[in-house]
DNA sequence: GCTAGGATGCTCT
DNA sequence: GAGCATCCTAGCC
């Protein structure tokens, strides 16, 4: 199996609704001592700074959202309900705010470390939330700015199957859990796949 | 199987 | 003080 390629910063730093489509297949890889947890991501949504009222940076930059507003290619992780926290990869070019939520991976590297993270045996059950999916790979507010483009903490890279009996379908809808900007459909997700995020 | 409600604490008004 | 880009459990309403 031959190691996959890094993504660099140029993947992210375009419209956010591109980048979210194109990280749908892509692995997110999390070191942990010697150990590489993750998997192919299969649900995301696009949050854009302007004109997206649902957004963390519609109303400007603060002390939370800072990092959607800086170097594209860098995770925004944020903690919510107080108790879980989200994963995001920042995009745009720097200066204009925008973020994709991380929603569901397929789990795939580090299983075991995986159901000892989340106290729960059942594949489907690891990572298909991002709540889970951020408990599941160890994910904290340190993550938070955390730069995705070098092989250090936690990185993106191509999916080990491209183009090669790894195509999928993507579907869209609109966004979960929020209750502005209904009107956007900016969730993308594998169609089919068994490990989307529950409870629609 | 299903759903309603509670947990829990940071962030912004 | 209200709301939140969530998840789990109790109860079968």
């Amino acid at each position: 199996v031959s190691i996959p390629s890094v993504l660099p910063r140029s993947f992210y730093q375009e419209n956010t609704l591109d980048v979210a489509r194109k990280l749908l297949g892509k692995l997110v890889l999390r070191r942990i001592g010697n150990c590489i947890v993750g998997g192919p991501i299969v649900e995301v949504e696009a949050y854009k700074g302007k004109e997206d009222a649902a957004s963390h940076a519609f109303r400007g930059m603060t002390q939370r959202n800072a990092v959607m507003f800086g170097e594209p290619g860098r995770a925004y992780v944020y903690f919510t309900y107080g108790m879980y926290y989200c994963l995001n990869f920042v995009t745009e070019p720097e200066g204009q705010p925008g973020a994709v939520l991380i929603r569901a991976l397929e789990p795939m590297f580090g299983i075991p470390i995986m159901m000892e993270n989340r106290k729960v045996t059942s594949i489907y059950d690891l990572t298909s939330g991002p709540g889970k999916l951020t408990k599941a790979l160890g994910i904290d507010l340190t993550f938070n700015g955390v730069d995705l483009t070098n092989r250090a903490k936690l990185f993106v890279a191509d999916g080990l199957k491209e183009g090669n009996g790894g195509a999928f379908a993507i579907e869209r809808s609109t966004r979960v859990g929020v209750r502005s900007a209904k009107d956007k459909e900016w969730r993308f997700y594998v169609k089919g796949s068994p490990f989307l995020s529950q409870r629609r």
